[in-house]
DNA sequence: ATTAATAATACTATATTGGTATCATTAATA
DNA sequence: TATTAATGATACCAATATAGTATTATTAAT
């Protein structure tokens, strides 16, 4: 089982490359530039930035000279945001049953234990930065 | 996304089932009485039953009379023992590009990160067995 | 011999994942 | 203003995973 998806993965190796070349750099980057140096493919990474973008955390610039750039400092972007872009809430209560048979995932002992575990792990993932992957 | 799958979970109200009529009743179940009981699909349940026997949490008795009865306590079975069966070990440090261009997974500040979270989290999920969900 | 249970295995439909292809749009600049 | 070099939107596709169903074999009690 694994936590984190393909596409979580490609976005963080891109970011943390946009993030490590801006100190350096300009700050726009191209998909071309970034799937050179960290060997993604692709028509591929093109999608996942353009959905970092519809999601805020890039900004996109068309036409000649355009390309990707962070809106906020590395800081600032915590894994926490980049996995919900992708695989969306990370949810360990859930319930397959739920309405149907199940009468209140409050008082299923499973989910409530689950719901405090979920909290913690949120709370570590949110910890971890762009910044503090440089 | 969700942390817990289908037949995980279903795994678990068959567990918790068991484990609780067996203090007042014999311990042997038939999948009927279960489906009847947990409102899960026969046939579903029935091939989860039959990996959980396979994997040593159940003890399978063919034949007239037959059904299936937990092997051990209900307070030795945890969360982790069932995600693991159906769903494989949770691994946090999964990388996509591993031995292809990622030099070394102990070199990559985000693995190094994730790994002490998800020791963290294997902590907590064998902290919840069976037992503790009656 | 009959009956009532699981075992093994194959099949199916649908969703998700991982990725490609095409064409439209935009903006710099020669 | 035409060219060029970038992203945007969208559709498509193949492989795999998920969530089941169906069939036949095996086993053991009575």
């Amino acid at each position: 089982m694994n936590f984190i998806s393909r596409d979580t993965d490609y976005a963080i190796r891109a970011l943390v490359y946009m993030a490590k070349m801006a100190k350096k750099k300009k700050d726009i980057f191209t998909v071309d530039e970034i799937v050179k140096e960290e060997r993604l493919p692709e028509r591929f990474l093109r999608r996942i930035l353009q959905k970092l973008a519809k999601k805020g955390v890039l900004r996109s610039y068309k036409g000649k000279e355009g390309g990707f750039s962070l809106i906020n400092s590395p800081k600032k972007i915590t894994l926490t945001d980049i996995i919900k872009v992708f695989q969306g809430e990370v949810d360990l209560t859930n319930c397959f049953l739920k309405g149907k048979i199940c009468p209140n995932i409050r008082t299923c002992a499973l989910r409530k234990k689950l719901k405090g575990i979920g909290r913690g792990l949120d709370r570590e993932l949110r910890s971890i930065t762009i910044a503090s992957l440089l």
